[in-house]
This record gives C-alpha cells, sequence and structure tokens, in this order.
DNA sequence: GTATCCCTTTGATATTTGTCAATGCAACCA
DNA sequence: TGGTTGCATTGACAAATATCAAAGGGATAC
C-alpha cells in the first residue's frame, strides 16, 4: 500500500534551501531552543535541508519509511490518521515553529499522514544523527524529550476537548488555541486566516462540518467573533474563554 | 495548590522491593527491551527501587514535581486531567510494563493524576539518570523514544475513538484493546476483571455511565459478550470486531 | 453479620448533534 | 469574463446520547 511513490518523489529536497538554525527566527519556538551557539552550529550541520511543499502536497504518509522529523519553517500543516474502515481524524494543525513526525518513530514507520494546507517549508532533521547529536548534548537531549513530552500533554488537551466538552466549547477552545500560537508568533491574536475547511476543523473537533459552521454562525450573532468564510476576527476574548467554564459554573 | 503533602509522603519507596530489570518477565514488555546483558545491569543500577501502592493511591499528582518516570510492575492504573473549571477526563489505563509520567517532562511537572485501581506495584525511574545513562547507551535512547512516540501513536487512536466512533464502537474498541494487552501479560484475551468503574471508562470513552452501561448490555443480549459487574468475558472477537467496521460497510 | 454505601442497571424524557437537502458564495480555470 | 467546482451556510427532521430518576446488587466496614 502507499506506492504512490511518484508522488512523493516530487517534492524532492531543495539545495539551497538551508537555513541555519542560528539565523532562524523561529529557534526561540523550535529544537534548537536553549543551545548555546557552539551546539547550534553543530545542529545546523545536521539539518539536511529544506524541503518546499505546494498546498495540498503530502510531506509524509502512513506507511512512508520514517526516517526524519521535521520542524515547519513557515506554512501551515494537518496531520491525520485514516484507517482500514474509512475513518479519518485529524490529530492536529502544525505552524512555524512546532515539530512533525514524531509518530514515526515507535514502529520506524509513519502513523499519520501530513499534508500542507498552504504553500509550505520545513527543515528536515535525521532522526539517526539527531540521536546522535543528543547524546552528546545533553541540552539537545533534554529539549528533544520536552518536545515529545509536549506532544503527548497536548494530546491529552484533545483528549480533554473531545471527551468533555460540546460543540461550542469545542469550537470556542480551537479558537482560542489558534489565537495564542499566532500570538506566540507575532500575529495578531485577534485576527487571522483559517487553513483549513469547516470540514477539517469538524474532523480534529469530533464533529461534522455543518454543526461547526452552526456554531461560527451562532458566535458571530453573539458578538463573540466576526467570520466570513476562513476569516476570523475574535471581538470578545474574555468571552469566548467563557465559554469554557460552564461545566457547575452554570450557577446563573 | 495540590498541597497534599502527607498523603503523598505516605507511599514511601519500599527498600528491599527493588527487583531487577534483567531478573524481571515484564523486561520484553517494558525500558529494557533489546538491551544486552551488560547494558541491562548497567540499568539495574539506575532503577531506584520500587513502590508499592494500596487501591485508591495517588502515584502522582498533577502539579507534582516532575522526577521520575514509573513503570507499572504489578497492578493496574488510571491516569486522569483535571481542568480548575472541573472537568475530569480519563487519559488512560497502565498496566503491567507500561510507562507512567512521561507528560512530566515537558514542564518538569506532572500534568495528569496517576492512581492505583487495585493494589499495585512500580519501579521508579528517575529521569535525570536514566538521560544521562541513555546518552551512554544508544539502544537505550533509542527505545526510550519508541516508548514516548508510541504514546503519541496511542493517544492519536484515541482521538480516532472519540472522533469517529459511536458509542457501542467505543465500548467495543476499548474491551478488544484491553483483551489484546492482557493476552500479550499471558492472560486470557477472553475473560478478564475490569478494575474500573462505568465511569471511568465513560470518561476515557467520553461517555456517561448509563451509555456504557446500555451499550455492555446490549452487547450481552446480542451474545458478543457475558458481563457481570466488573466480570467479562468476550464469547464473540469477531463479532466486536466486526462493529469497528461499519462508516461505509453498512450495506448491509 | 449486618448495615451502609457505592456501583450498576434500567426506564422515561430532554438535549445535542447528525443527516439530508437546497441554496449561496468565492475562487479558479479556461 | 463567464462557467464550473468546491466550500459554506441554513433549514427541517432524525438519531444518538445525556439527563433525571428509581431500584437492585455487591462489596466493604464496623
Amino acid at each position: 500500500m502507499h506506492a504512490n511513490v511518484k508522488q512523493n518523489v516530487v517534492p524532492l529536497i531543495t539545495p539551497g534551501l538551508k537555513v541555519a538554525c542560528s539565523q532562524c527566527n523561529l529557534r526561540e519556538l523550535c529544537l534548537p531552543f536553549g543551545l548555546s551557539d557552539n551546539d547550534m552550529s553543530r545542529l545546523d550541520h545536521l539539518i539536511g535541508g529544506g524541503r518546499k511543499l505546494k498546498r495540498g502536497q503530502h510531506l509524509y504518509r502512513a506507511g512512508d519509511r520514517f526516517e526524519s522529523i521535521f520542524a515547519v519553517r513557515a506554512g501551515f500543516f494537518k496531520t491525520d490518521v485514516l484507517t482500514e474502515d474509512g475513518r479519518d481524524q485529524v490529530t492536529g494543525f502544525q505552524m512555524a515553529g512546532e515539530i512533525l513526525g514524531m509518530d514515526g518513530i515507535s514502529t520506524e514507520a509513519h502513523t499519520c499522514n501530513a499534508v500542507a494546507l498552504e504553500d509550505s517549508e520545513v527543515c528536515l532533521i535525521p532522526f539517526v544523527e539527531l540521536e546522535m547529536l543528543s547524546s552528546e548534548i545533553h541540552s539537545l537531549q533534554h529539549h528533544l524529550h520536552k518536545v515529545m513530552s509536549r506532544e503527548i500533554v497536548r494530546d491529552h488537551g484533545v483528549m480533554m476537548l473531545l471527551g468533555t466538552m460540546r460543540a461550542e466549547e469545542r469550537l470556542a477552545a480551537f479558537l482560542l488555541n489558534l489565537s495564542q500560537r499566532f500570538s506566540a508568533r507575532g500575529y495578531s491574536p485577534a485576527e487571522f486566516h483559517l487553513r483549513m475547511t469547516r470540514e477539517e476543523i469538524g474532523s480534529y473537533l469530533g464533529l461534522k462540518l455543518e454543526t461547526v459552521s452552526r456554531a461560527f454562525s451562532r458566535f458571530q450573532e453573539e458578538g463573540l467573533i466576526s467570520v466570513q468564510q476562513k476569516h476570523v476576527r475574535i471581538v470578545d476574548i474574555p468571552g469566548l474563554k467563557a465559554l469554557l467554564a460552564p461545566p457547575d459554573g452554570r450557577i446563573g
């Protein structure tokens, strides 16, 4: 299966796309976090160059042999898991500075698909070499562990969302999460462009696209956001946050 | 918060409970997997001894300082995340050979609670020392990464379950997963004792306890299982598996 | 040994979300 | 620039699950 070799070979590593970690404005969000200049330059040598992807292209597919993890340099990705019986679950959306592909370590093969939702760029980080270097640079090793652990904690947050929240709470949590991540990257926390469709949001949130659309409309009616297609402006951040409280706080 | 110091101090490390990895019948399921005899004995020296917990006791709580990960030697645990607004999500159930506590690496503090669901025993694995040793023993380092990655993949499976499955599908998947894990440990895949309540199952599966109970009853009516309280016997494993197919296979 | 408490089961009803269907909007391609 | 196509919105209705309520069963503690 996944013998889609041609399609996978098209977006080759782009020579000359290499940007040193030490020069990268994402380094504080990314793998080099906390490294000394010297250690960072050792990491530079390991990064296998970059790769550009057009919107819609796969960075990897479930079943692909695992060789590298990836750092998003620019753009926007989704990851999703597809089962034999046709279920499709979006497991995350990744933006600049975030690490993709750690699911592949356990079985030496990727277990999900990663797709660019807009034209994007990633850095390739060959994993065998990363392990070798991280056994020499303790802070790199520890930071790698933190990145993996953070992914586990993030996943727990998604479980919480899927397991305990209602449709509007899920969407509110989703928008606040995006807002916070855009903000951390120097973009407006209040106004942004959604790269994904209602269906992809729905898949991530465990909802049908119509439910997502209705929740957007309702938020707009209530003056919490202003939304037109993929353009979102959050008008009332505290109001959105208040939606996440109710479980027993529904006294009023 | 979580100033429950007394309660946490009670279950001290039990001296003399130490069992060498090399002597442990769980080693093929656990962290020592794939190590040479020599490397395993180095790991032995690092394991900080064991700890016994009575049913209901916490192994750690959200907010506790992170120092070790834990390997379940015997017994059964649940982990759950509690939010300020009162939501409670069970994120997993852990049995012998499984590793607990990796959520704590990212922030140096545990982010969830781990509770023994029956009298249990764990091995303490001090994380700083594990990192030191794993930078010397490549296969240990790599296996640690695999264990963390496996946790990420497992979490994706739970997301799939919560995001795409209906109540009975979730319970079927849950039972089959338990069955498979018991089987891997030499227990019957068909007959076992649930250590958790309907409410805990419900929390894990994103359902209310009544819905879980009704699904159990329905499986029994249909001759898929036989269930009385916490005792479960799976009568028709293929039948349960068939429940997981339908998304478009509902042609018949 | 017995009483208590928690867990489980089951029923009736309410709420939420999904499904089906139609229409509208926007971007993209020719 | 006009048509086509995919995405989004909205409505009416159906299905799934939650909620509320009551009663039974087991395990545990005293």
